[in-house]
DNA sequence: ACCGTTATCGACAACGTTTTCGAGATCGCT
DNA sequence: AGCGATCTCGAAAACGTTGTCGATAACGGT
């Protein structure tokens, strides 16, 4: 191997890990030569003898848009830190049951990644072999450390627009009764309603588990009322969309006759039209936290906190206006 | 290890990757302790031992919707196969410069992965230790096999759409000039205005760098001259949605005083207003022939061709109308 | 009953690192 | 000059698997 440089292997080894106990010149001619030969030690062995590799693994339930875009800051924060990334996804349908995370993560954790990132929507507790965040998760609370957005607050701030706006009869859309997610945006929606001193009409709540296919005829049965709800919250964007659209295809004018707010602030929202008026989450934000409290518990810290709530974003666009009085 | 179940590690080892020369009931035996005590064997060692692993790695430039598309399709065909997908994202701006897949490669190349896909825009040639498939790369012809759908093609019919149309005034903006998926998507443009017997006014033909903010100000250029065009190509869908909003924001109507066409099809095209009439790539399909190629070539097999360019799909919505007369 | 063949299993080396520890060299101090 | 302290380096073990090969047992044929 590298011992072409005219020095053993154990002294390469400590030149790379810059370890105490080697000469200045030693080091300098290795490291020449290191840079000369192109060579790069293999992970592999590392792994195997040191069970640290430099890899935190991040388990994504899916590819897709939501999570693309946390691994864009958890991706920012690994690289400032040195660690790179290893993204591992059940991808599919059938795999994607519960434990399908357990079984991946005590084969990787074998030695292969230091510590992981759960991006699933449901999470199972357990005692992992190496340290684990969960990011984002849906269900309920966890042994696990926790990074997500506040969901609350979030849809207090939704309903709040609408209510300073001077809606009284707003509609809440909801997603999948099984998530916590979604419990959280329906407790925000009747919490605030009740702080405004306004009464939930039980006909104006509907699920749409938060796919723009199963949502178009809850929508059509908001809207189709004779007294129809002059605003609707939806618990995401996708059901928000399809409301406007509903609402658009029976002739309603969307700020002036109905108002919608979303929450996730997906691309999509920005481009619908009108421009939909949402809760953005910090993704960016709730990726990198997540990867720094990953990080510190490599170090052996333990967390200051185990559950860290971001701040969400009303972002006010077009879909949103006072009623008609 | 398992020799607790009373046999060696190298009957351990026959028994799991059921290798000729154990009996019948011994591996039944052992089967029945890895399966009581949750064994799973390290694939670190086995891959420093025997230099594979049942992994291959996806290079992603960065995780956007875009690449996230093709991830699915990857990871469906990579399962069916019983191979394990492993992604790895340099993630950033400094890190995609040339030659950052090339350092990866050689690193994960040592022992972790059997093979690779690259998905990054530019694709750096040259002769890789392991499998290499490059995956619809946006740059020229390359060594490695390939698999991308037709921009020509793809672009012609779109084209085409608005010639059968009956517009004779087509302008077009286009992509980033280094990139040869912008080359193509205009000279398929050209190409096909020649064919049909049209004249390319070389006023309306504009860059927009593949992005919404850098072609605002060509949108405008093109949509202000006093001849404007009746209907604009515009090499993706970003652009084509600036376009639009460009064109109602100085009163034009979408499809009756300026038709549009994009390409690519990501989700904002269906949701925008109107719904934008573009060129599908088919995503899902080009993950998983890429995939299916690599898989061949794991086992030895030389593909049968080195290229494959797979159909787009033209998709007709409301943006695009014959002109008015 | 003996020998050759086959079936079954385990000992052992190897993969490429990291880590420990001891040997030799160098240096400084008295 | 002698001795201890310090520095520098390499030999060797270990990580958990796989593949080779030899040993032993079982078996079948004459």
């Amino acid at each position: 191997m590298a011992r072409a440089a005219g020095v053993s292997v154990a002294t390469v080894s400590k030149v790379i890990n810059d370890r105490y106990g080697v000469a200045r010149q030693t080091a300098e001619r290795v490291r020449e030569v290191i840079e000369e030969l192109g060579y790069e030690s293999s992970i592999v062995a590392r792994s195997l003898r040191s069970h640290r590799t430099g890899l935190i693994g991040v388990l994504v339930a899916e590819f897709e848009p939501f999570s693309t875009e946390l691994l864009k800051g958890v991706s920012a924060a690994a690289r400032d830190s040195g660690y790179q990334l290893l993204a591992y996804s059940g991808g599919g349908t059938a795999e994607s049951q519960v434990g399908w995370e357990r079984r991946s993560l005590s084969r990787l954790s074998g030695t292969l990644i230091d510590g992981a990132l759960l991006v699933t929507p449901t999470i199972v507790d357990g005692n992992y072999r190496i340290p684990v965040v969960a990011v984002d998760p849906h269900t309920g609370p966890s042994d696990l450390p926790t990074v997500d957005s506040d969901n609350l607050a979030g849809t207090r701030a939704a309903v709040g627009h609408l209510v300073d706006l001077g809606h009284r009869r707003i509609g809440f859309l909801g997603g999948r009764p099984d998530l916590e997610s979604a419990r959280l945006r329906e407790e925000g929606y009747r919490r605030t309603m009740a702080d405004a001193g306004l009464r939930v009409d039980p006909d104006l709540v509907r699920a749409g588990g938060f796919r723009m296919e199963t949502s178009e005829l809850p929508a059509r049965e908001l809207l189709g009322r004779v007294d129809r709800p002059t605003a609707i919250f939806a618990a995401n964007d996708l059901m928000a969309i399809q409301v406007m659209r509903v609402a658009q295809s029976i002739g309603l004018r969307v700020p002036q006759d109905l108002s919608v707010v979303g929450f996730d602030n997906i691309p999509e929202a920005a481009v619908a039209l009108p421009a939909l008026t949402t809760i953005a989450q910090p993704l960016h934000e709730i990726g990198q936290t997540a990867t720094q409290l990953l990080l510190a518990m490599l170090r052996g810290e333990e967390p200051p906190t185990r559950h860290v709530q971001l701040a969400t974003r009303l972002v006010v666009r077009e879909s949103t206006a006072p009623p008609l009085p």
